[in-house]
DNA sequence: GTGTGTGCAAAAGGTTTGCAAGAAA
DNA sequence: TTTCTTGCAAACCTTTTGCACACAC
């Protein structure tokens, strides 16, 4: 459980101003046990459940994409009509259950490493991000 | 080079009809040596620039769509707010241009066969999707 | 003729932008 | 007081939908 003082000073050594609101939102974000997959959609939602105020969607927008700039959020890679944000920022897969649209972490130990064989000239790796989409199975339901 | 009379074979066996329309697509996607990566505007862009003809922008949505669903195209798993599509229906991956926004396949001995150890309980795999992002490396220019 | 497909325009949904007002430094 | 941030509404872009007309069978 963070405390806001440290949101404080992250904020500010990132460059960023620790307004209200980026304060608001750090807190529903990062002071949770598990890892938080979310749309922006689901982020207001939790902002106006959770600290029962509102945030105005550009400024969650703005706030998202600083803090994704900042290396604080990472962005998943799904073909999706929405964006998809992670708080778990080190480098991990994911399950994506088709049945639910929910999104699964795949720990470092569930995939071994990729070796990838091919380099492509004056380009360097920036990441590698596997999806593995799983449905119901019907042959074996459980 | 695919003639006509195989589009039209292969439209009826999938229970399309074939039309005039989807035939076009069907020569702009299917008619070349390399696969075709493809968003819905880069489609429609090529039928006007290749067959100077104009295609119905809902029309070529609900073709790729169809051609989707009967397996001649495959939607690739990228964050981007738009859906991009692979003549390549084979399993395989890719590398993802973060400077110039291309698609690059992967070759099948390019990446080693991936090991999921991890399994949910009820859900089998429908696919498994690496996407590799590549930025020009300032390190090393060439 | 019957059912399917096409095309247009309108609508929908997510995201971005411009700008005036407000807050932080 | 200067600069950054917020919030609103409008704009934007991709995708979907409704419906009349046209085409395939």
């Amino acid at each position: 459980m963070l405390k806001n003082a440290e949101f404080i000073k992250k904020l500010r050594a990132s460059g960023l101003r620790p307004t209200k609101q980026r304060l608001k939102i750090c807190e529903v974000l990062f002071n949770r046990d598990k890892t938080f997959h979310f749309t922006i959609n689901d982020l207001s939602r939790s902002i106006s459940e959770k600290l029962n105020e509102r945030i105005s969607l550009a400024t969650v927008y703005n706030t998202v994409h600083a803090f994704k700039d900042k290396g604080y959020l990472k962005e998943i890679s799904i073909n999706s009509d929405k964006s998809y944000f992670d708080t778990n920022t080190s480098n991990h897969h994911h399950f994506f259950d088709e049945d639910t649209s929910q999104l699964i972490d795949c720990d470092k130990d569930d995939i071994e490493k990729i070796n990838i064989k091919k380099t492509l000239k004056g380009k360097k790796i920036n990441s590698v991000e596997v999806l593995i989409k799983v449905a119901s199975d019907n042959q074996n339901q459980n």
